[in-house]
DNA sequence: TTGCCTGCAAAGGCTTTGCATGTAG
DNA sequence: CTACATGCAAAGCCTTTGCAGGCAA
């Protein structure tokens, strides 16, 4: 049970997953609370990132709950880089990462033309949940770090 | 060296890779040509299943050697489902990913137009170099293996 | 109380590294 | 011939699993 503090500090995404875990059937215990409001404050997380940002909850339990938040739809699971990366599922839905140095950047929101002609290529009979453009800034890795204006 | 019957069967990916790799100063050795040839014949493939197509290759090799391509931009990583994969730059660049049940769709060619949105929304300094649709068929998982009718 | 959840420790699997040998250029 | 590449064995990491104790309902 999250205290009196914490409730205070819950999103609403926050609310609505830890309720469509006991909707399922499970607990919403406060260590999956802890994981869920880590990713509804920053997506892209790391196993060992949670972890860090989770102190009181082990690392075996970060990877059982991030299973758990995928297998339910809750979360995804993302693989930019080499590493893996989880983020709660109803963010940013459209993305650029850059190749050379794995970042991630969002791109912006007005795409639901782009998204559009995209399902339609998918095909009728399927729902996009994401979509990840690779690629890499004209200059060097660092120029695209630096050159952040296009980020948002 | 392959042999002159190898030599016929190189597709012209093939020896583009094998050049490139001398001109960076590094040796087209046949291990290496025969990964980049079972890569040119199959994308997708997972370090493994490269192992299997190259029996006379140890796995060890065949890691370094991607890694390899990776770096001089031969070959990309894919990270699709919880696996990593290889494929050769240059094939394929929109793509969908069944998030259920973790294949891989080529989605039809005649992107250009979509391809030219992505680009604009990722900014004018940016090189797309492939994308990934990620999604569900509105059934089960086995629906979309059976119903392939919108694959090609 | 009962069954699910957590944490520790250990196992498992994929990937990388060290070193001696082999080989492309 | 020489420097780079390969293969084996072993180390390293990330991730999962087995099991005993703990907690929510």
């Amino acid at each position: 049970m999250a205290t009196r503090l914490e409730r205070g500090l819950l999103q609403p995404e926050v609310e609505r997953a830890a309720r469509k875990l006991r909707d399922l059937g499970y607990k919403a215990t406060p260590q999956r609370v802890a994981i869920v409001k880590t990713l509804a404050d920053q997506p892209y997380q790391k196993p060992h990132e949670i972890r860090q940002r989770c102190p009181q909850v082990s690392l075996v339990t970060v990877y059982r709950t991030l299973n758990l938040l995928k297998e339910l739809g809750i979360a995804r699971r993302l693989s930019p880089g080499d590493d893996s990366c989880y983020e709660l599922v109803g963010g940013q839905a459209l993305r650029f990462v850059c190749e050379p140095c794995g970042r991630i950047f969002d791109l912006p929101e007005r795409t639901s033309e782009v998204e559009r002609g995209l399902l339609e290529l998918a095909g009728p009979a399927v729902e996009v949940t994401h979509v990840e453009v690779y690629g890499r800034s004209i200059g060097r890795c660092e120029v695209c770090l630096e050159n952040s204006d296009w980020k948002a």
